[in-house]
DNA sequence: AACACGTGGTA
DNA sequence: TTACCAAGTGT
């Protein structure tokens, strides 16, 4: 809190900004705190920046307070069961983000003597942890001038320089940019603040300029067109995929599930037996694809939009004994199907078979509707 | 370098 | 409703 004449130096004005309007969050320490040499724990900001990646604040509170409470320490999560982090990780999305917090709590409690690096490079080595989320936790909890660029700084940045070059080409002169802006003083509430404000003031659509420390200076603004920035290539079209779900019931309202395999698309997380998902026309749409022989009834359709296509699953019930089910896979009973390690797209195509299912207290069979 | 990889919120 | 997008990483 050394910033009360922040003068015209952008940092200094961004810090004392941060001072008077930064969010408090479960995963940080204050400015105040952290002028008086108190540092976040590195778990719990490692934990964080995962969970954050590409997903918002609101979303991982509810996430980030189960896995502290389940998990107090980097040690904890090491020896948890890869299964149970799979579970409570279920409906954050990107998978592959659970699959390498568990493997980097085993590097960090097996390897170095479960305390996690303290500079970029030992960060950046670690599992699940990038050029972003490396700089994030060597500045927040290691208090090192790291350079910090995730998409509310490309933002912050590509409109106070009027960065015209496209993302993601631009991103190191962007990195370049914070680099020289970012102070060796407080380089962990700089980066912070500067993610505040791209998530409070410098919003994509309808920026609040009037409220911004720097829109004295901001390029973008003074040329009245801050939502030009930043500019950024153009994505391809979301290609359309069908497919086919199958959700067998059996005479105790328990549920046939199997595991994905560990690699890929929904990686090591449960589904109900389906069809491959293709961009035939009639692909998987017709029970043949079913995972054993029984009387399956259609059920309608779901549609689920992952990053890079859109799903369209027809989906089936039917009502059999655990007799008739082969393969490999476990019956689930409908009270226990919300603790699963169910991706969204499943809880969807299961909920479209049996309604009342993960309603809590809800008898399955009551609700069942009859085609 | 370009693509795979989820989900929910917002306008 | 369609479109965008939110604290990116791995291959």
């Amino acid at each position: 809190m050394t910033d009360a004449h922040p003068g015209t130096d952008p940092t200094r004005q961004i810090l004392a900004w941060y001072d008077r309007h930064h969010r408090d969050l479960p995963w940080r320490v204050t400015p105040a705190m952290a002028a008086r040499g108190i540092r976040a724990d590195p778990y719990r900001v490692w934990l964080s920046e995962v969970m954050l990646q590409q997903t918002t604040v609101q979303a991982v509170k509810r996430y980030f307070d189960l896995f502290t409470s389940t998990w107090p320490t980097v040690a904890d999560l090491a020896e948890a069961e890869t299964e149970e982090v799979m579970k409570a990780w279920a409906g954050l999305g990107y998978y592959a983000r659970a699959r390498n917090l568990k493997k980097c709590a085993e590097t960090v409690a097996l390897s170095h003597d479960g305390r996690f690096p303290d500079t970029e490079a030992g960060l950046k080595a670690l599992p699940g942890i990038g050029d972003y989320t490396a700089a994030a936790i060597a500045a927040i909890a290691f208090d090192r001038q790291a350079a910090v660029l995730d998409g509310n700084v490309e933002r912050v940045i590509s409109r106070f320089h009027a960065i015209d070059a496209p993302l993601p080409g631009a991103k190191p002169q962007m990195r370049a940019l914070v680099a020289a802006m970012t102070p060796a003083d407080r380089p962990g509430d700089f980066a912070q603040a500067m993610m505040d404000l791209g998530a409070t003031i410098c919003t994509p659509k309808r920026p609040a300029c009037a409220l911004c420390p720097l829109k004295e200076t901001c390029r973008a603004l003074a040329a009245d067109e801050p939502e030009r920035f930043p500019v950024k290539v153009a994505k391809r079209e979301k290609p359309v995929r069908l497919g086919a779900a199958f959700v067998a019931i059996d005479e105790a309202d328990a549920v046939f599930l199997r595991k994905r395999p560990g690699h890929g698309l929904l990686g090591g997380m449960t589904e109900v037996p389906n069809s491959d998902w293709t961009a035939r026309r009639d692909g998987g749409t017709e029970p043949d694809a079913a995972p054993f022989a029984a009387d399956w009834q259609t059920c309608g359709t779901i549609i689920h939009v992952f990053t890079h296509f859109e799903l369209r699953l027809a989906v089936f019930r039917c009502r059999v004994s655990r007799a008739a089910a082969g393969g490999p896979g476990w019956w689930e009973p409908w009270h226990t199907l919300d603790g699963q390690a169910l991706p969204t797209v499943m809880k969807k195509a299961i909920k479209q078979a049996l309604p009342a299912a993960f309603e809590p207290n809800a008898p399955v069979r009551e609700k069942v509707r009859t085609p």
